[in-house]
DNA sequence: AGAGATACCTGGGAGC
DNA sequence: TGCTCCCAGGTATCTC
């Protein structure tokens, strides 16, 4: 599923494609999503052009000429993919966006968690509005040991839940909350609030390492996260914990347990992980 | 404000 | 084989 080492890696796939292109047409298929996406036909998109593809948490963002920005988020099932017209339409391709010189950029997604919708940013080449609330960025600068502690002071809930919360540090989903929190030796169901300084440092730490070697990697293809070339990523080899209830640890041989957090289920080493 | 639960959606796998 | 049930999970929204 897509978090945020895909979604950079899609970001990236699709720079030097759609950079300086135009769109001629818009096609939308199901227009029933988490939100409709009928307003993308009434959006006037033919004519404008991409001035730039950035990424921000796991959203993907594409700057038009216009000032506006067109947003997606691929949910947990959405492919975006680079394609001619040669190739028939998939089941789950809901939009079709054309552009110049016979590049369609498709957009499936089978459990329409997805969205894909037109913002108007205060300012071009802004956040738009909708974004608003999102944390720091895990990669940058302001993601660090203080910065983590300081948040966590008085939370009680359990640590992979905080370090999942998009208003803390943005684009840390289920994969990779759960091998960071293996790599920094801390079990997912610590209280936020009860991390020292020290254990705040070997998480930020770990969660910059996971998320640099899974987009490395090429982000991590578990059920349905495709490349912008149909690929899969390679990430899913180096998972240490994740999928892995059961199995032994691969460190000290206890057997991976599970536990059920914030709904989602959470892999930890019960030995390793204190 | 924070914590916890739930709905949204559909494909795939388990179990019968 | 075909049916039902459950699970995957990011986000919004609800209650307490």
């Amino acid at each position: 599923m897509p978090e945020l080492p895909e979604v950079e890696t899609v970001a990236r796939a699709l720079r030097p494609h759609l950079t300086g292109r135009r769109i001629t047409r818009v096609e939308v298929f199901s227009p029933k999503m988490r939100e409709p996406l009928t307003p993308l036909m009434e959006a006037d998109l033919p004519g404008r052009t991409v001035l730039a593809v950035r990424r921000r948490g796991r959203y993907l963002l594409l700057d038009l000429d216009d000032g506006r920005t067109l947003l997606a988020h691929l949910g947990m099932s959405g492919v975006i993919r680079l394609e001619g017209a040669e190739v028939p339409r998939r089941k789950h391709e809901h939009v079709f966006l054309f552009f110049e010189e016979d590049l369609i950029f498709r957009f499936e997604c089978p459990r329409r968690f997805s969205v894909l919708k037109i913002c108007s940013p205060k300012c071009p080449g802004e956040d738009p509005p909708e974004l608003a609330t999102l944390g720091v960025e895990p990669l940058s600068e302001a993601f660090d040991a203080e910065y983590f502690f300081r948040r966590s002071r008085g939370r009680t809930g359990p640590l992979k839940v905080f370090l999942m919360n998009n208003e803390i540090v943005t684009g840390v989903g289920n994969i990779y909350a759960t091998e960071a929190l293996f790599a920094a030796g801390l079990r997912p169901t610590r209280q936020a609030g009860s991390l020292s300084r020290k254990e705040c440092g070997m998480l930020v730490t770990a969660v910059r390492q996971v998320l640099r070697n899974a987009i490395a990697a090429g982000g991590t293809t578990i059920h349905d996260y495709r490349h912008v070339d149909g690929s899969e990523g390679k990430f899913e080899q180096e998972l240490r914990v994740y999928g892995r209830a059961g199995q032994p640890c691969e460190v000290c041989g206890t057997p991976i347990r599970t536990v059920r957090l914030g709904g989602r289920s959470s892999a930890f080493c019960p030995h390793c992980q204190k």
